[in-house]
DNA sequence: ACGCTGTGTTCCCTATAGGAAACTTTTTTC
DNA sequence: GAAAAAAGTTTCCTATAGGGAACACAGCGT
């Protein structure tokens, strides 16, 4: 089967498919090599069979979802990673430039968000700028929690990070942490001014 | 979580079959249909067949990875929500914070790079502070490639990007850029000083 | 040389994935 | 409310995925 009919012609942006099976094949079998597993512990650990092991890592068979699955647990593949190979990089061969306080803007109460990178639409991290108003704080409450993780760096002002099961952190420039961000987690700027700072995020 | 439902069986090699197979159909319905379209847009859009599609939503079949790959380009999938079991935040539960030049430092002829996160071993994204040395630019040549994506932003000094396929960039201060880094990329810096550049790196 | 063991490949057969089209259900339109 | 159109499902058939078992091919002792 072809993956793409070779007619099917110009409907989407882009035919973005194509490429794989080389690929898939080849990180199953480093991955296993990696483990120092041989084709029949890798295959009864992940419960299929040694031949469709064999047949999945020389391309030889176009391997159902379930089948890798199992084998990208066994393997302790990183999922994304199968993906993004195997079909490319969400940003493939592609660069997007944004000037000082050029990208799109998103306010809420508390932030003013600025986005670094609204181009690349598919994308896996997402930087932006967050101005955090100088306010006062009486008590924090209302974490934000979202799967994944997150890296924040701080530009400039002082300010108190608050991450769920940790001490509260104070921050000053050039700071920075690195945490789950499916922990509850917010800040508050505690200089005279509001403070500025650097985040980029990973969904999942 | 539980890539294998506790019930359902023992962990016998056959059996794993179905744990969630629920799952996934009902999910790719629901990402469909959020996005408006139609099984016979989607499949279309997917390169697969409408009825194909249509028994993937009902669980009336074990898709084959392939399928699942295109199904999720078009959707505009997440991968990892996919994975819903074996996905989990390679840092779950945790943050690791550094100070201004407290980071781990490496050193190259060109540059000076200072790890942000040293802690945290299986996070995915790699953040890192880089000082690039001034030096006086002839010809640039030796791209740096690494499958993945990154997102870079200046600190301070200025400096060029060359990126392959693409122009040379001068980038100031509070500039940033995201890119896939499985193209060729480096840069000089063109200021006096050395320049500051803080990037942030996505294996894959 | 000879088995012997452990590794990967190939062959063969059955169950089934995937697509085209027939069919059914829902929605729209007159 | 009936006809038409659109959305979704099921049927049917062919190509093939997946697993068991036979096969190939190393090493390695003896």
């Amino acid at each position: 089967m072809e993956p793409i009919p070779s007619e099917e012609t110009g409907l989407g942006p882009e035919a973005v498919e194509a490429p794989d099976g080389e690929i898939l094949g080849k990180m199953i079998r480093e991955a296993r090599k990696e483990k120092g597993l041989t084709l029949e512990e890798a295959a009864k650990a992940a419960a299929i069979g040694r031949s469709t092991l064999s047949k999945i890592e020389n391309n030889q068979t176009r391997p159902s979802f379930e089948i890798i699955r199992r084998l990208m647990q066994t393997l302790e593949l990183e999922t994304p990673q199968l993906f993004v190979q195997s079909s490319q990089s969400g940003v493939t061969g592609r660069r997007d430039f944004t000037r000082t306080g050029e990208g799109e803007h998103k306010e809420t109460s508390t932030y003013d968000h600025e986005l670094l990178c609204s181009e690349l639409t598919s994308k896996r991290m997402v930087p932006y700028i967050s101005t955090i108003k100088a306010r006062d704080v009486t008590e924090f409450d209302n974490w934000v929690r979202h799967q994944g993780e997150e890296f924040m760096f701080v530009l400039s002002g002082e300010l108190i990070l608050y991450t769920e099961h940790y001490r509260p952190l104070r921050m000053g420039g050039g700071d920075s942490v690195y945490y789950d961000s499916g922990m509850g987690h917010g800040c508050v700027s505690v200089s005279e001014e509001d403070a500025r700072v650097l985040w980029v995020s990973l969904e999942g």
